[in-house]
DNA sequence: TTGTAGGCGTTATCAG
DNA sequence: CTGATAACGCCTACAA
């Protein structure tokens, strides 16, 4: 079933089906219901690799996410579905590649098959030999975080940096001396994973103004980590009155070893960090914390990146988010002198 | 950068270097070397659109999803994440379609437009819209869950009824006689959800036959809803000693209620059901539960894809699969008379 | 308002 | 072993 297909039966050329269904030029009303009668009695469709040949492109976008034996996280895959969600509202489609490191047929394909129109990158390195290649091969991409250089291309982040060291400082104000980060993996540090590079330096550095101790713990993804690490801490630095994390995955095993510990939120213990709201509401007790808000991120992930399609030329832009932190009920005074 | 152009430059047709590139005729050796050293100069790719076109293939995957609105729940998205990685080593690609309802944009571009070889629906109602209009596109599709008619079509499932009827007896056998099943939400069940609807008859069926008292009540995918619930079990039914259940989402919930009323587990209560490894080792106590093994069904969904791609006239084939309950620390002998 | 014809980049069928 | 050339299905000047 083909546009020629339709043509026939309703006795037209195939160029006024086209247009009938483009609307790029004027076609009288009446051939144009005789065609729409036809196309609704065959179903016809149009194919989409011969509109993606003819015009150019393909309305669909990649989406580069880590390859599934790192075992994706929460927010990583609201980043998925979210951008799933925002570039069907635009009628695209979305194209993934599960892509970890550097070369990678899966990744080749998507950058160099014109198979889509743009890339989304998430996860990304303070250097990115992705961000590399997808800039010199002239694909428009916008990245979820940013690379250290980021001049001159589009990215949407969340300001880790800022938002641990608003953390670090409401806990000076809460009169906490003695203070840990608790960091995603070693791996991830080791690469250079921006999220957990910024917080670091952001936690060290305001720490360090404020003249508190301060302790940068690197920690697995998953709750048994979270609970080793937690328990760690707490022998090792028994000073340590609060914590700030951005490991989401290791709540509930710093939850599990609280609980052990004996020990209170806040009373003996203060706990802060950027904890997506929906896990922040339902830890015990509920987490001051900045969201990470992940829908918000792609439909300005998606938005950046038609817009560079539509005009490749236009100047870079980016947005580095700072939501804001919730007071819940997780940080308190601190009780230890 | 087309084929026409590498053909100019080697001095040869562009079937020539079509024929390199494929193998499907022989090139001499000389040529074939010639051409590689130009693609590679130049840094050629085939236009997958161009290909798609006259191959008639893809080479492409659809996978449906629920849209991001209903939150994904972690086995969901391991799902995604696996079918993404076993299509990846065949070296295809997948295109999502966030797709809840009946007619969709998404789900009618991915279905009707020729942009996938062959679709994967995951999330199955027991009487199925998408299903149907699968079918009748006649393109090639297999469903991760499957319809209650489900004769000749091509699916991968858990046996939700069996194990949780074996879930059942084994609670039987410890002298539990009081049960209930804290299954998925309230709306799944009403619009027919497979596991929900199957994991339901198992356990009503099984517990009748052992002649225990049964409930089975719906929960929420979230901790909120699983606390609420439980409590209301424990107020409502004080005789219920055990629980089985497919709510994964809400385990957190229901730990916590656990702990607040106070009850040791498994020494006052036992707990077990269908739950991902991964969250059962790293429930307090480690629960004795059914496996969901999202890779293996992954890798099976694709694979059977595939093979109906390649020759859609296959008898079709399914696996209803059947995971050992591992025993773990969750289900104990009732003490309560 | 409509038709004709060329092109998008590959693959594949005929010939040689 | 290699070259022409016709599909694949759609879009879009250019003409009428």
């Amino acid at each position: 079933m083909n546009i020629g297909e339709i043509a026939k039966r309703v006795g037209v050329s195939r160029s006024t089906v086209s247009y009938a269904l483009s609307g790029k030029r004027p076609v009288s009303a009446a051939t144009v219901r005789r065609i729409n009668d036809v196309i609704a009695e065959l179903g016809y469709r149009p194919n989409a690799s011969a509109r993606a040949l003819a015009e150019g492109r393909t309305r669909t976008l990649g989406l580069v996410i880590p390859p599934a034996s790192t075992r994706l996280t929460d927010v990583q895959l609201s980043f998925v579905a979210s951008v799933v969600e925002v570039a069907a509202a635009y009628d695209h489609d979305v194209l993934l590649s599960p892509s970890g490191g550097d070369h990678d047929r899966s990744f080749d394909r998507v950058v160099t098959g014109r198979r889509v129109d743009g890339v989304i990158l998430m996860e990304i390195l303070l250097r990115d030999p992705r961000v590399d290649r997808l800039t010199s091969s002239g694909l428009p991409f916008v990245t979820i975080g940013h690379v250290a250089d980021s001049g001159a291309s589009r990215w949407v982040d969340v300001d880790y940096a800022g938002l641990i060291s608003r953390c670090v400082r409401h806990l000076a104000d809460l009169g906490h001396e003695h203070v840990v980060l608790i960091n995603r993996s070693d791996e991830l540090v080791a690469s250079g994973y921006g999220p957990a590079m910024r917080a670091s330096a952001g936690f060290l550095e305001t720490a360090e103004g404020f003249g508190m101790t301060a302790h940068d713990v690197c920690c697995a993804d998953d709750p048994a980590a979270g609970l080793a690490c937690f328990e760690e801490i707490l022998e090792r630095r028994p000073d340590v009155t609060a914590a700030v994390t951005i490991n989401e995955a290791a709540l509930p095993g710093v939850q599990r070893a609280l609980h052990r510990a004996g020990l209170d939120v806040p009373r003996d213990f203060s706990l802060t960090g950027v904890i997506a709201d929906r896990l922040a509401v339902d830890f015990h007790p509920p987490l001051t914390a900045a969201d990470v808000p992940a829908g918000q991120m792609a439909q300005l992930a998606v938005d950046l990146l038609l817009e560079q399609i539509a005009d490749p030329s236009a100047p870079p832009r980016h947005a580095l988010l700072a939501p804001p932190i919730t007071l819940r009920s997780s940080t308190g005074a601190c009780r230890r002198s």
